[in-house]
DNA sequence: TTTAGTTGATTGCATATGCAATCAACATTA
DNA sequence: TAATGTTGATTGCATATGCAATCAACTAAA
């Protein structure tokens, strides 16, 4: 598999987004059975703690174009999980706010999270995780 | 940004995802003049190795499922830039082949993909690649 | 306060991603 | 060889991704 790459194709985005690729699949076989996708399971983790979250802060936390986590947003409305309301302060705003169907969802998705989470803990020493983002901090800063 | 995330988001494969979208998105920057994406630019690399190879054998070098390799060799055959063959052994299998255009087309990308690769690999202490990749490998594995 | 600039949301377009289902071609076995 | 199984390619469907352009709403400057 890596022959096809080693040396001549060092790229390191390439690298990564292969990497995302097979890991993200692994994710969304864990929690296929509540047919909700690694990006909406996130999104209920981040909504989960807070009342609401303006689109833009949604977009910049996930390191997304606004106008894609608009549209991936948009599933989660269509099931009732999350709801978008406006911010009487400013007009253009849109507030995202998860409901108690998100939040009864997240629970179910949980656990079946744990365990995709474990087996990518699982496959690396222990503290190689954290040395693991480290580097991908480095790589991730704005400028 | 990270406040979003930590320590309730620690989801491995967020954390992949996120960085896959901003280092790819430095790296099409790059690339945009000759109207290049990431995946564009690879699949050259790859091919310009090797007469030829199977659509299968690319994907599984991708570590993409082969319908979505098929359809991304499209905007490529399109712009003549690659070729499809068939095998005379096997009426199944399609074989993949970088044309003349094709290397023109590399040769024209690569400095711009080498002034991305040179911004990515500069955010990192020397050897800190290497190491990345090593942790990334064993979160690639197949079981 | 009008004007000009800025910011947030949305849509069109093109590519990216994978699963399930289908069809065609090859391989194996009865 | 006929029946069965397997493998490769493709298409439908749903979601993912970002850029450019547009519109609406707020803000700053004239």
């Amino acid at each position: 598999m890596d022959d096809l790459f080693e040396p001549e194709n060092s790229c390191v985005a390439l690298h990564l987004r292969r990497l995302s690729r097979v890991v993200t699949r692994r994710y969304e076989d864990a929690l296929r059975p509540l047919n909700l996708k690694s990006f909406q399971f996130s999104a209920l983790v981040a909504l989960s703690r807070r009342e609401t979250i303006a689109q833009t802060n949604l977009a910049k936390a996930f390191g997304m174009d606004v106008s894609t986590l608009n549209r991936n947003l948009k599933p989660l409305v269509a099931r009732g999980a999350i709801e978008i309301a406006s911010n009487p302060k400013d007009g253009r705003v849109r507030l995202i706010k998860i409901t108690s169907a998100g939040l009864k969802l997240l629970d179910q998705a949980m656990p079946l999270w744990e365990a995709a989470q474990a087996e990518a803990l699982g496959r690396l020493e222990p503290e190689a995780w954290p040395d693991l983002r480290r580097g991908m901090n480095k790589l991730l800063d704005t400028d």
